[in-house]
DNA sequence: GTTTTGGTACTCGGATACGTTATGTCCGAGTAAGTGCGG
DNA sequence: CCGCACTTACTCGGACATAACGTATCCGAGTACCAAAAC
């Protein structure tokens, strides 16, 4: 898995406290990463259309809805892509017996047991949302949302 | 994820109905797959106790014990090693309010998520043998074992 | 004082290099079987 | 006829190239703010 989807799982929990456009440069000096980096991954999640993206003074990124209806796993697939990481490539078409004309993902033993534990990955993923993560910060550490908030503002720098 | 993995995982399924020791060449026809490729990926799951190699003519791989006893799982970590896909980098450290001394693997949110879901993945791989897939095979094409077997005979070639 | 207009600084966005990892290939070490010779 | 030693062919094992991808960086397009000038 991608560095990015960590980078980005923080960010989008940052930018759910912050409220209003952030850019990624301030995203990026939290946690001292790479900027230009960064805003690229944040691309990524604006053209799935979780962020929203606007440019000149006072811009940045914000979220395009509420933290409570995005998922991890929205933001993971919108930097993994949405292919499975175990892909079938249907190598039993040229083994003994095989079936040119037969879609193995969908028959193959092995491809099935693979997705169906992808599915249980994903289902976990699905149903943890930003404003989860965010709530359960909050219970063990309730100060961090407001450090946070000053240090995205745009601050003595 | 590599793959390696998807042949490696029917190979051991082949190995399997196959009884005796199997080349990794004649492995490697069954799916017109590069024999060296293959070689190198059941050297993997040799040093991972999967596996016994037997140098020398009549030789080859076998399973080193009952395919009941070999999960899904044990062959994916075998090859992709034992460390989750998402990696926390502690990154926290460096924000605002950062312990240094404190392992963010086990206390960051995002972290302890995702790892719940990767933990998800691994129970449902790890409840699945190597005769488990065979069976679910066998169950819908019967003649394919004996089929495997005749193709990894020292045959005609 | 108000409006307009130009400049300026800031931000995203995509195009461009670099390093690491996965992929693929090759040759040498070791081994067991087969063969020929000697007893 | 039986046993032994040599040769041979076959297999794994790791070291060596190549290609793809993740990582990182830079510069240009667009936009809102600000200031200055004109009305």
């Amino acid at each position: 898995m991608r560095q990015g989807v960590e980078w980005a799982l923080h960010s989008c929990v940052n930018l759910a406290w912050a409220g209003g456009p952030v850019p990624a440069s301030r995203l990026a000096e939290l946690y001292a990463l790479p900027a230009a980096y960064l805003n690229k991954q944040l691309q990524s999640l604006v053209r799935a259309g979780l962020l929203i993206s606007v440019s000149g003074p006072q811009g940045g990124f914000r979220l395009s809805r509420s933290p409570s209806t995005i998922s991890l796993l929205d933001v993971v697939v919108a930097l993994e892509g949405p292919e499975d990481a175990f892909r079938c490539t249907r190598i039993l078409r040229n083994g003994p017996g095989g079936d040119p004309d037969l879609d193995y993902r969908d028959h193959c033993a092995v491809s099935l047991s693979m997705r169906r534990a992808e599915l249980a990955w994903r289902h976990e993923l699905a149903a943890r949302s930003l404003a989860d993560i965010a709530a359960d910060v909050e219970r063990t550490n309730p100060e961090a949302p407001q450090r946070v908030r000053d240090a995205l503002l745009p601050g003595p720098s």
